[in-house]
DNA sequence: TTGTAAAGTTAGAGACTCTAACATATGTTA
DNA sequence: TAACATATGTTAGAGTCTCTAACTTTACAA
């Protein structure tokens, strides 16, 4: 709610536009609809609202993006990216081959959906679309790919094998469950109180550890 | 579509009513309900496709149901009965206190996923309404304690204890993540073909297993 | 037999997506 | 510098959807 309202106040500024044009539509829709996907969910976002916020008619948009779908996929690609930067930045602070770095790639991931549930829900749900979808495919597997490449480095390998690539496949699919059991509340009623960097320290050993 | 003709026949059957009364609407409507849903997905289900294929105005399910979401709701609740009857069938045939039994019910949970995607979703996805909402939780809570039994057992011991939830939940995580990326697609692009049943016996093992 | 409640129907309000046709600014080119 | 082309707005409206109100038919009980 306050959120919106500093939306509308941003809006204003421009939207003394005498200007007819706006400027800056494309780039204030798509924080709009990012704005909206977390307040409302991405099934309860409209682009008719997003309209309101930017001030601008229901027919506006259509001239920037194909239909309300990809409005949501250039949210979901801007998501994919912070990720991947948090990702980044949070690994960095631990050598390489040393299971802190796997356990931060996992905690960034389940923060990430704790943060921003709507926006996730977009960058992980089904994707309607065959189209844009393949750059957010294309993203995924990079990250995929960076995480095979460090239960490798785990291993004392640079090389990635068949064994990295199943290991890491646990572990994201772990990361991947835990997230949405957390974001949809399907753990709220169990009396499960559990510290996360434990579970995942827990979990990293389990799958690391040997037993292929 | 043949599923929706076959529905489309079944009607008739009731439809040469000249009954104006239709005596079977409400499980008529759900049994709709759930064939669309797995043809659309939840989200693009719409009562108004559910009338048509039942075969009455779009007023008429507002006699049975609240709204929508409670149709939705109801073939959740008997998707979740359907999973259940299942998991303890596939069980029953293993002996108590064995890794096969877990086995068992994660596959079975990911079975379940991938035949039925939608419900699944509508099972498992997150759920709008907190009335409802209850039912599918309890039942959702019955599975769990169900699950805890089982890692109790496979310890040799009657009483859950924390230990046991704990593992029980990395389980729960894992199967839900991986039903998740399965119907969703995200791993169809990678080349990550993996055995199931192995996978399954893998991660039993290792989440069954000592350290924790 | 008759009255009431259950379970249909039609009509329509209000919201949404997207398109068509029109309007206005911007900026390039003669 | 005029004028055209293009980008980016607007209004109007078609077609879809959910859900409600008011009416109708049927079943059943008194």
């Amino acid at each position: 709610m306050h959120e919106r309202d500093w939306i509308m106040e941003e809006t204003k500024k421009h939207t003394k536009r005498s200007n007819y044009h706006h400027g800056d539509l494309k780039t204030q829709l798509i924080e709009a609809t990012r704005v909206l996907v977390e307040q409302k969910g991405p099934d309860h976002f409209s682009v008719s609202e997003a309209c309101r916020v930017a001030g601008v008619s229901t027919a506006a948009p259509y001239k920037h993006f194909k239909d309300k779908n990809e409005m949501l996929q250039e949210v979901a690609v801007a998501g994919m990216q912070r990720q991947r930067e948090q990702m980044l930045e949070e690994v960095s602070v631990h050598p390489r081959g040393t299971l802190p770095r796997i356990v931060a790639l996992g905690r960034v991931y389940i923060r990430f959906a704790q943060k921003e549930p709507g926006v996730f829900r977009l960058m992980f749900g089904l994707s309607e679309d065959h189209d844009e979808h393949a750059t957010l495919s294309e993203m995924g597997e990079g990250t995929y790919t960076a995480v095979q490449q460090e239960v490798a480095w785990c291993r004392g390998s640079e090389a990635i094998e068949e064994q990295d690539t199943q290991r890491a496949f646990l572990l994201w699919s772990f990361v991947h469950g835990l997230s949405f059991l957390l974001i949809d509340g399907k753990l709220a009623h169990m009396n499960l109180d559990f510290d996360l960097e434990e579970v995942l320290n827990d979990v990293a050993e389990r799958v690391i550890g040997p037993k292929a």
